[in-house]
DNA sequence: AACTCGGGGAA
DNA sequence: TTCCCAGAGTT
């Protein structure tokens, strides 16, 4: 649970040595250090690298300057300023956790291990990195960075998603962090992980811990950490409907969890014909397919097919189109989300909402052809 | 223990 | 293309 390494140690002195002359001391958060920014940071920063991370952040702590701010804003308008970074679920836990810090410590960020890890969103890391960074507590930290450098220190084998593994290095960064002086240790070993010891082609010769480092000595970096074994990842499809009505676009809300939770998506069918189906039920007879495109997720890849329809104007319109014939059957429209909230959406006069990434790409490319 | 959850940078 | 990033929550 806590560190356990005396400062004095070789390791821990030859890291904050290293951190002293070149680590990383002007990134956003880490001026004027607070509980709330660095908490924020740290939630922005799982699975996702620092330079994605910045404009977000400094996005995030301009329009909610404090925890309680971002407790009383809608869901809608976090989920609006997290659009484009993925891993929803985090914006979803960090609104969460703020209205439990509003609600349960009156507006003050907690100071103790236990209460900061039980905020949703914060597992050990996390917690550890915040208690750490800000008020120097000596808890230790385990994220890809260190993970790597560990792995390669000791050499250790087996890919880090394996419980055993995961234990073993949450083993290692016990005995290896410092009782004091911790901020600046657990900031090195990041920052030795993200500018030495990088995935490939790591720069041992200016590494500070190449002397007792089983990899350097071995020459075997590209052993560690173990490989995640691969598996092709699933092929699915779906069909986009961008149905157009004086000049709004129809939206529909996902339900607040699973994949792009609580953003908002165009109507989705799963075959074409379903689609044309419901639009030939609606009396709508004119559309056009946009060109399909691969969206990839980390566990499966989806490929859009985007279909453009409108129904302003429909009898004026009618004789200059070109009508295509589509299905008769008629057929009972099933929404593509059983709890969907339906939505006109205006992109001339956008809501604070959140929008999947290619639901975006999308709508800017129906304000180009609409508008522009 | 295995699966779910995004999007992008880098090679 | 492939890998993986300041991981956590759910099943």
């Amino acid at each position: 649970m806590l560190a356990k390494s005396s400062p004095q140690a070789p390791f821990a002195q030859s890291v904050l040595k290293w951190y002293d002359q070149f680590g990383r001391k002007h990134l956003p958060w880490q001026r004027n250090k607070t509980l709330y920014g660095v908490w924020l940071s740290e939630v922005m920063l799982q699975q996702t690298q620092v330079v994605t991370v910045i404009p977000y952040f400094e996005r995030f702590i301009k329009t909610f300057p404090n925890v309680t701010e971002l407790a009383n804003a809608s869901l809608d308008e976090v989920l609006h300023l997290w659009t484009g970074l993925g891993y929803y679920a985090r914006a979803r836990n960090l609104h969460k956790a703020a209205q439990k810090v509003r609600d349960e410590f009156n507006g003050i960020f907690p100071t103790s291990f236990e209460q900061v890890w039980a905020l949703p969103g914060v597992g050990r890391s996390t917690a550890g990195a915040i208690l750490s960074s800000v008020l120097n507590q000596p808890y230790p930290i385990l994220d890809g960075n260190v993970k790597r450098v560990l792995a390669r220190y000791f050499s250790v084998e087996g890919w880090p998603g394996e419980k055993k593994v995961e234990n073993r290095l949450w083993h290692l960064t016990e005995e290896v962090t410092p009782t004091q002086y911790v901020s600046d240790f657990n900031q090195g070993m990041m920052d030795i992980g993200a500018m030495i010891c990088t995935r490939t082609k790591p720069k041992c010769d200016l590494c500070p811990l190449k002397k007792g480092c089983l990899a350097y000595k071995n020459e075997s970096w590209a052993l560690f950490p173990g490989k995640k074994p691969k598996k092709m990842l699933p092929e699915r499809e779906t069909y986009f409907l961008i149905l157009s009505k004086n000049g709004k676009v129809w939206l529909e809300q996902r339900e607040n969890s699973g994949l792009w939770g609580g953003l908002f998506c165009f109507p989705q069918f799963e075959s074409r014909e379903d689609l044309l189906t419901y639009l030939s039920n609606e009396g709508i007879s004119y559309y056009q397919s946009w060109p399909s495109f691969r969206h990839t997720f980390s566990h499966f890849h989806l490929d859009i097919y985007p279909i453009y329809a409108e129904q302003d104007n429909i009898q004026i319109e009618q004789e200059n189109r070109d009508w295509r014939k589509v299905m008769e059957k008629p057929t009972e429209y099933k929404p593509s989300l059983s709890s969907a909230v339906k939505y006109w959406y205006d992109p001339r006069n956008p809501e604070q909402i959140g929008l999947a990434q290619p639901v975006k790409n999308l709508l800017m490319q129906f304000v180009r052809n609409h508008y522009g």
